[in-house]
RNA sequence: GGAGAGGUGACCGAGAUGGCUGAAGGUGCACGCCUGGAAAGCGUGUGUAUCCUAACCGGGUACCGAGGGUUCGAAUCCCUCCCUCUCCGCCA
């Protein structure tokens, strides 16, 4: 959420921000909300500080014996109104709050304007796209045909978009957890996490997903429960409403967990395959920074998940969103798309992974700061995410990149050891 | 699930019978003095938010797990919820 104060100090900045990102927003209510809570909030307190006088006044009147039952009746009068214009303050401040929530971060100046996806600037493309002398399969068709996943099973046992994957589908979906987990935890330094997979609503709100994204969770009947649509929910929350040590900055997390997603609104998109699923594996980054490192840190995250592509040498583009594509927590996001030769007429790029900056957008709705050596007053951090990377996208993409004609996919070559020594995936028996 | 105990500042720990306790005392930490240097010792300081204000000076208000209630007044009394711990039961 942004700050108040910056909202008022620097309107027109705010305004362009969020019109920019086609949000159309209502800022005069929030100002005359503003303005009658200082105003009750100066009463109140006015009324308050008489009390407390008089109370103490009264303690001293019963202690030596006076009367004081004119002055306490005084008092209810007193505590009546400080009660009534309570009520009235704290429906302003909830008014307030609910304002700030629902209201998305401010586009960074870098972010290129734009309405959807097609407007996404192209930043880089890396590695050379791999030539058939076949069609290439998608890859349901191909893991269909070697029998490691079972896409049609899953729909029976749960229903559409749900994952089975069986035999060495099953095995290289692990290698691929293990592989990039151990990437990002020994040659990234980051520090592996194995969090719940179940949220309160709380911490879904420190991330942004609440309130204002509700129908994109899944909800446990009968409690504030929620499964995560990704990591980046119980790790940027482990140090919710904490000041941490500066020197236990940047914070560096990385976690493997499922994620849940209803894709409301998506129905009809990539209905077929591992693409769009309610529930898909993902290795997930988080960093806690401090303010003037996180467009750094950034970069060096996206250059984290590109180096799993790279390690597993499939071609891949990076793009900045625009801000019509831009997440409602994001000040910045560079998308990594991989190649899937198997995708519509003659292949695509398709998203794998998502690195964002926050700034303090998150830290400030989870309450994560830090105080400097020395400092008095403590800041709030940066927060900032990223895939690294959706596996079962990973996972088409090595199907779909590696296999050959004779239908059989070789198994990148880091991976093998992962796959105890197995090279290639052929029909399972 | 049954039976208990408890949640106070960075930490430990006071706070029966409501009032001068934002919170004693200790530890830690910071700065200063002392020292050739260090330790010890001495001194001072040391929560967060918000409002007034030009002000990170000063003052007000709020916060003792969270939310309600009683009261002129609550860390202290009542209710609800959350969390932690111990024992039993049950179960991966």
């Amino acid at each position: 959420m942004l700050d108040l104060k910056y909202i008022k100090n620097n309107l027109d900045l705010v305004k362009k921000g969020m019109a920019k990102r086609r949000a159309n927003i209502d800022f005069i209510s929030l100002l005359d909300s503003d303005l009658k809570r200082k105003k009750l909030l100066l009463e109140i307190e006015t009324l308050r500080h008489k009390r407390n006088i008089v109370s103490d006044d009264i303690a001293k009147m019963k202690k030596s014996g006076q009367d004081a039952s004119a002055v306490i009746d005084r008092m209810k009068e007193v505590s009546a109104s400080i009660k009534h214009l309570d009520k009235e303050l704290s429906a302003t401040q909830q008014a307030i709050n609910e304002f700030l929530i629902s209201i998305p971060n401010l586009p960074h100046e870098d972010v290129p304007e734009g309405v959807d996806d097609t407007e996404n600037r192209l930043e880089k493309t890396y590695g050379t796209l791999p030539v058939f002398n076949f069609k290439p399969k998608a890859h349901w068709d191909i893991g269909e045909d070697l029998k490691i996943l079972d896409l049609a099973r899953a729909a029976k046992i749960t229903g559409a978009r749900f994952p089975l994957y069986r035999d060495s589908g099953a095995r290289l979906e692990r290698a691929l957890i293990n592989f990039m987990l151990d990437t990002h935890t020994t040659r990234h330094g980051y520090s592996e996490i194995l969090p719940p997979f179940i949220v309160n609503s709380a911490a879904l709100q420190g991330t942004g997903q609440l309130p204002k994204f509700k129908e994109d969770l899944f909800k446990l009947e009968g409690w504030d429960y929620y499964l995560i649509p990704t990591s980046e929910v119980p790790m940027t929350n482990i140090y919710a409403n904490e000041i941490i040590d500066a020197s236990e900055l940047p914070c560096k997390f990385t976690a493997y967990t499922p994620c849940f997603r209803s894709e409301a609104g998506s129905h009809g998109r990539d209905t077929r395959g591992l693409i769009r699923q309610h529930q898909f594996n993902k290795v997930e980054m988080v960093k806690l920074t401090t303010p003037e490192t996180s467009f750094s840190e950034l970069d060096e995250m996206l250059a984290d998940a590109e180096k799993i592509l790279q390690l597993l040498k499939l071609p891949y583009q990076v793009v900045t969103l625009c801000t019509g594509d831009l997440g409602f927590s994001a000040t910045k996001t560079y998308d990594i798309e991989v190649w899937m030769p198997g995708q519509g007429q003659n292949g695509k790029y398709r998203e794998i992974s998502s690195c964002s900056n926050c700034l303090e957008f998150q830290a400030r709705r989870a309450g994560i700061r830090f105080r400097r050596q020395g400092a008095k007053k403590p800041e709030y951090v940066h927060t900032l995410n990223g895939s690294g990377l959706a596996v079962g996208r990973t996972f088409a993409a090595i199907l779909e990149n590696y296999q050959q004609q004779n239908g059989t996919v070789l198994i990148p070559d880091v991976l093998i050891p992962y796959m105890s020594g197995k090279k290639v995936i052929c029909h399972e028996s």
